[in-house]
DNA sequence: ATGGTGGGGCTACCAGCGTTAGCCACAGCC
DNA sequence: GGCTGTGGCTAACGCTGGTAGCCCCACCAT
């Protein structure tokens, strides 16, 4: 009907580009629920089903997304010195500036196939040489973070608890066994 | 009132208690999804809508089952010794045995007033006794409990990683920082 | 110049979700 | 005997992800 220019708006990248960095806004500023498909179309101007021209499903721009998360993350790890206390309070800088993102990252299970294999161990590369490569080191104090940041982000802590202080005694407990601190 | 009189084929009790029970079902046996009014009508005989003639709305089925979720969850940790090794082995083994319901619990945001006063403290109190008192340590310790076990569940060690080690590896370094192994 | 092809829009629609409105049958009480 | 509250029911709403089928237009080959 009214489509009879050939650039209807302004410079336009590729729709399945324009549909995930919708998808982020949307993520960022309202969460989950709100990456809608029909809230996507309207977003880039389009009208809902027209999405599935460009992407096979919604799946789709959610594995998009979580990768472009995944690699932030692994660049917000990759710029601080590598020892526990500097990695814990990147990750947890960047997970409480972007929790919908870091709960789209570790909510669902993670679809391997659909990461650029390397990704993951550059990812947690960092942790690894502050844990002297003790592998095994390395992936619990993985887990520490990522389970410290969850409870604050869950607001599970009860309130008026002392969240540094435990940062400080995992960073005690981690520099004990080994790690740099 | 009708007591007794018009139910068909089941004797049970009230229709809530009936509710919780088949939600929980559905849980453990096809996941988070699988709760649905209808489905939840249908496991008790009744038709989705007539529901909310028992209860005010899907959350507060969802709030019950998380209720009974933590106490059993507690119960699980309360007859163990209260060392590092023995609470994190006993809150693997449960969660693993019941994934469904630790995401269910971990997922969602705690809304802590649903909650019965001391419920918390008496989850997290065997914790604290193995870390001594020290509750910024019993704090990091919980942290990295729930992060192995969120890591296990959701499939993000590598294939072939030793879980264990990363287990003994948590062990020593709270060993190490004043918990009773 | 003409015709074929296909990319990329559109509307209509589907099943399923949580939830609401309104109707009705029956038990128990006055 | 009638009133009322309880607990069923169906129909429906607005939302979700996703499918089917139509149609316009740009492009390309003849």
């Amino acid at each position: 009907m009214n489509r009879a220019q050939p650039a209807p708006a302004a410079e336009s990248g590729d729709r399945r580009t324009q549909l995930v960095a919708a998808a982020r806004h949307l993520l960022e500023a309202e969460g989950r629920d709100a990456v809608t498909i029909r809230r996507l179309g309207a977003a880039v101007g389009i009208r809902g089903p027209s999405i599935y021209k460009h992407v096979p499903d919604k799946a789709a721009i959610e594995d998009a997304l979580t990768l472009t998360g995944f690699i932030e993350q692994a660049e917000a790890l990759e710029c601080v010195p590598a020892t526990f206390s500097a990695l814990a309070r990147a990750y947890r800088t960047w997970a409480l500036s972007h929790p919908h993102m870091h709960r789209l990252l570790n909510d669902r299970p993670l679809d391997r196939s659909a990461l650029p294999p390397g990704l993951e161990d550059r990812a947690g590369a960092p942790l690894v040489v502050a844990c002297g490569g003790d592998l095994a080191l390395a992936r619990a104090a993985w887990a520490t973070i990522k389970g410290l940041v969850d409870l604050e982000i869950a607001a599970r802590f009860p309130p008026g608890a002392d969240i540094d202080a435990a940062y400080g005694a995992a960073a005690r407990a981690y520099q004990g066994a080994g790690a740099a601190p």
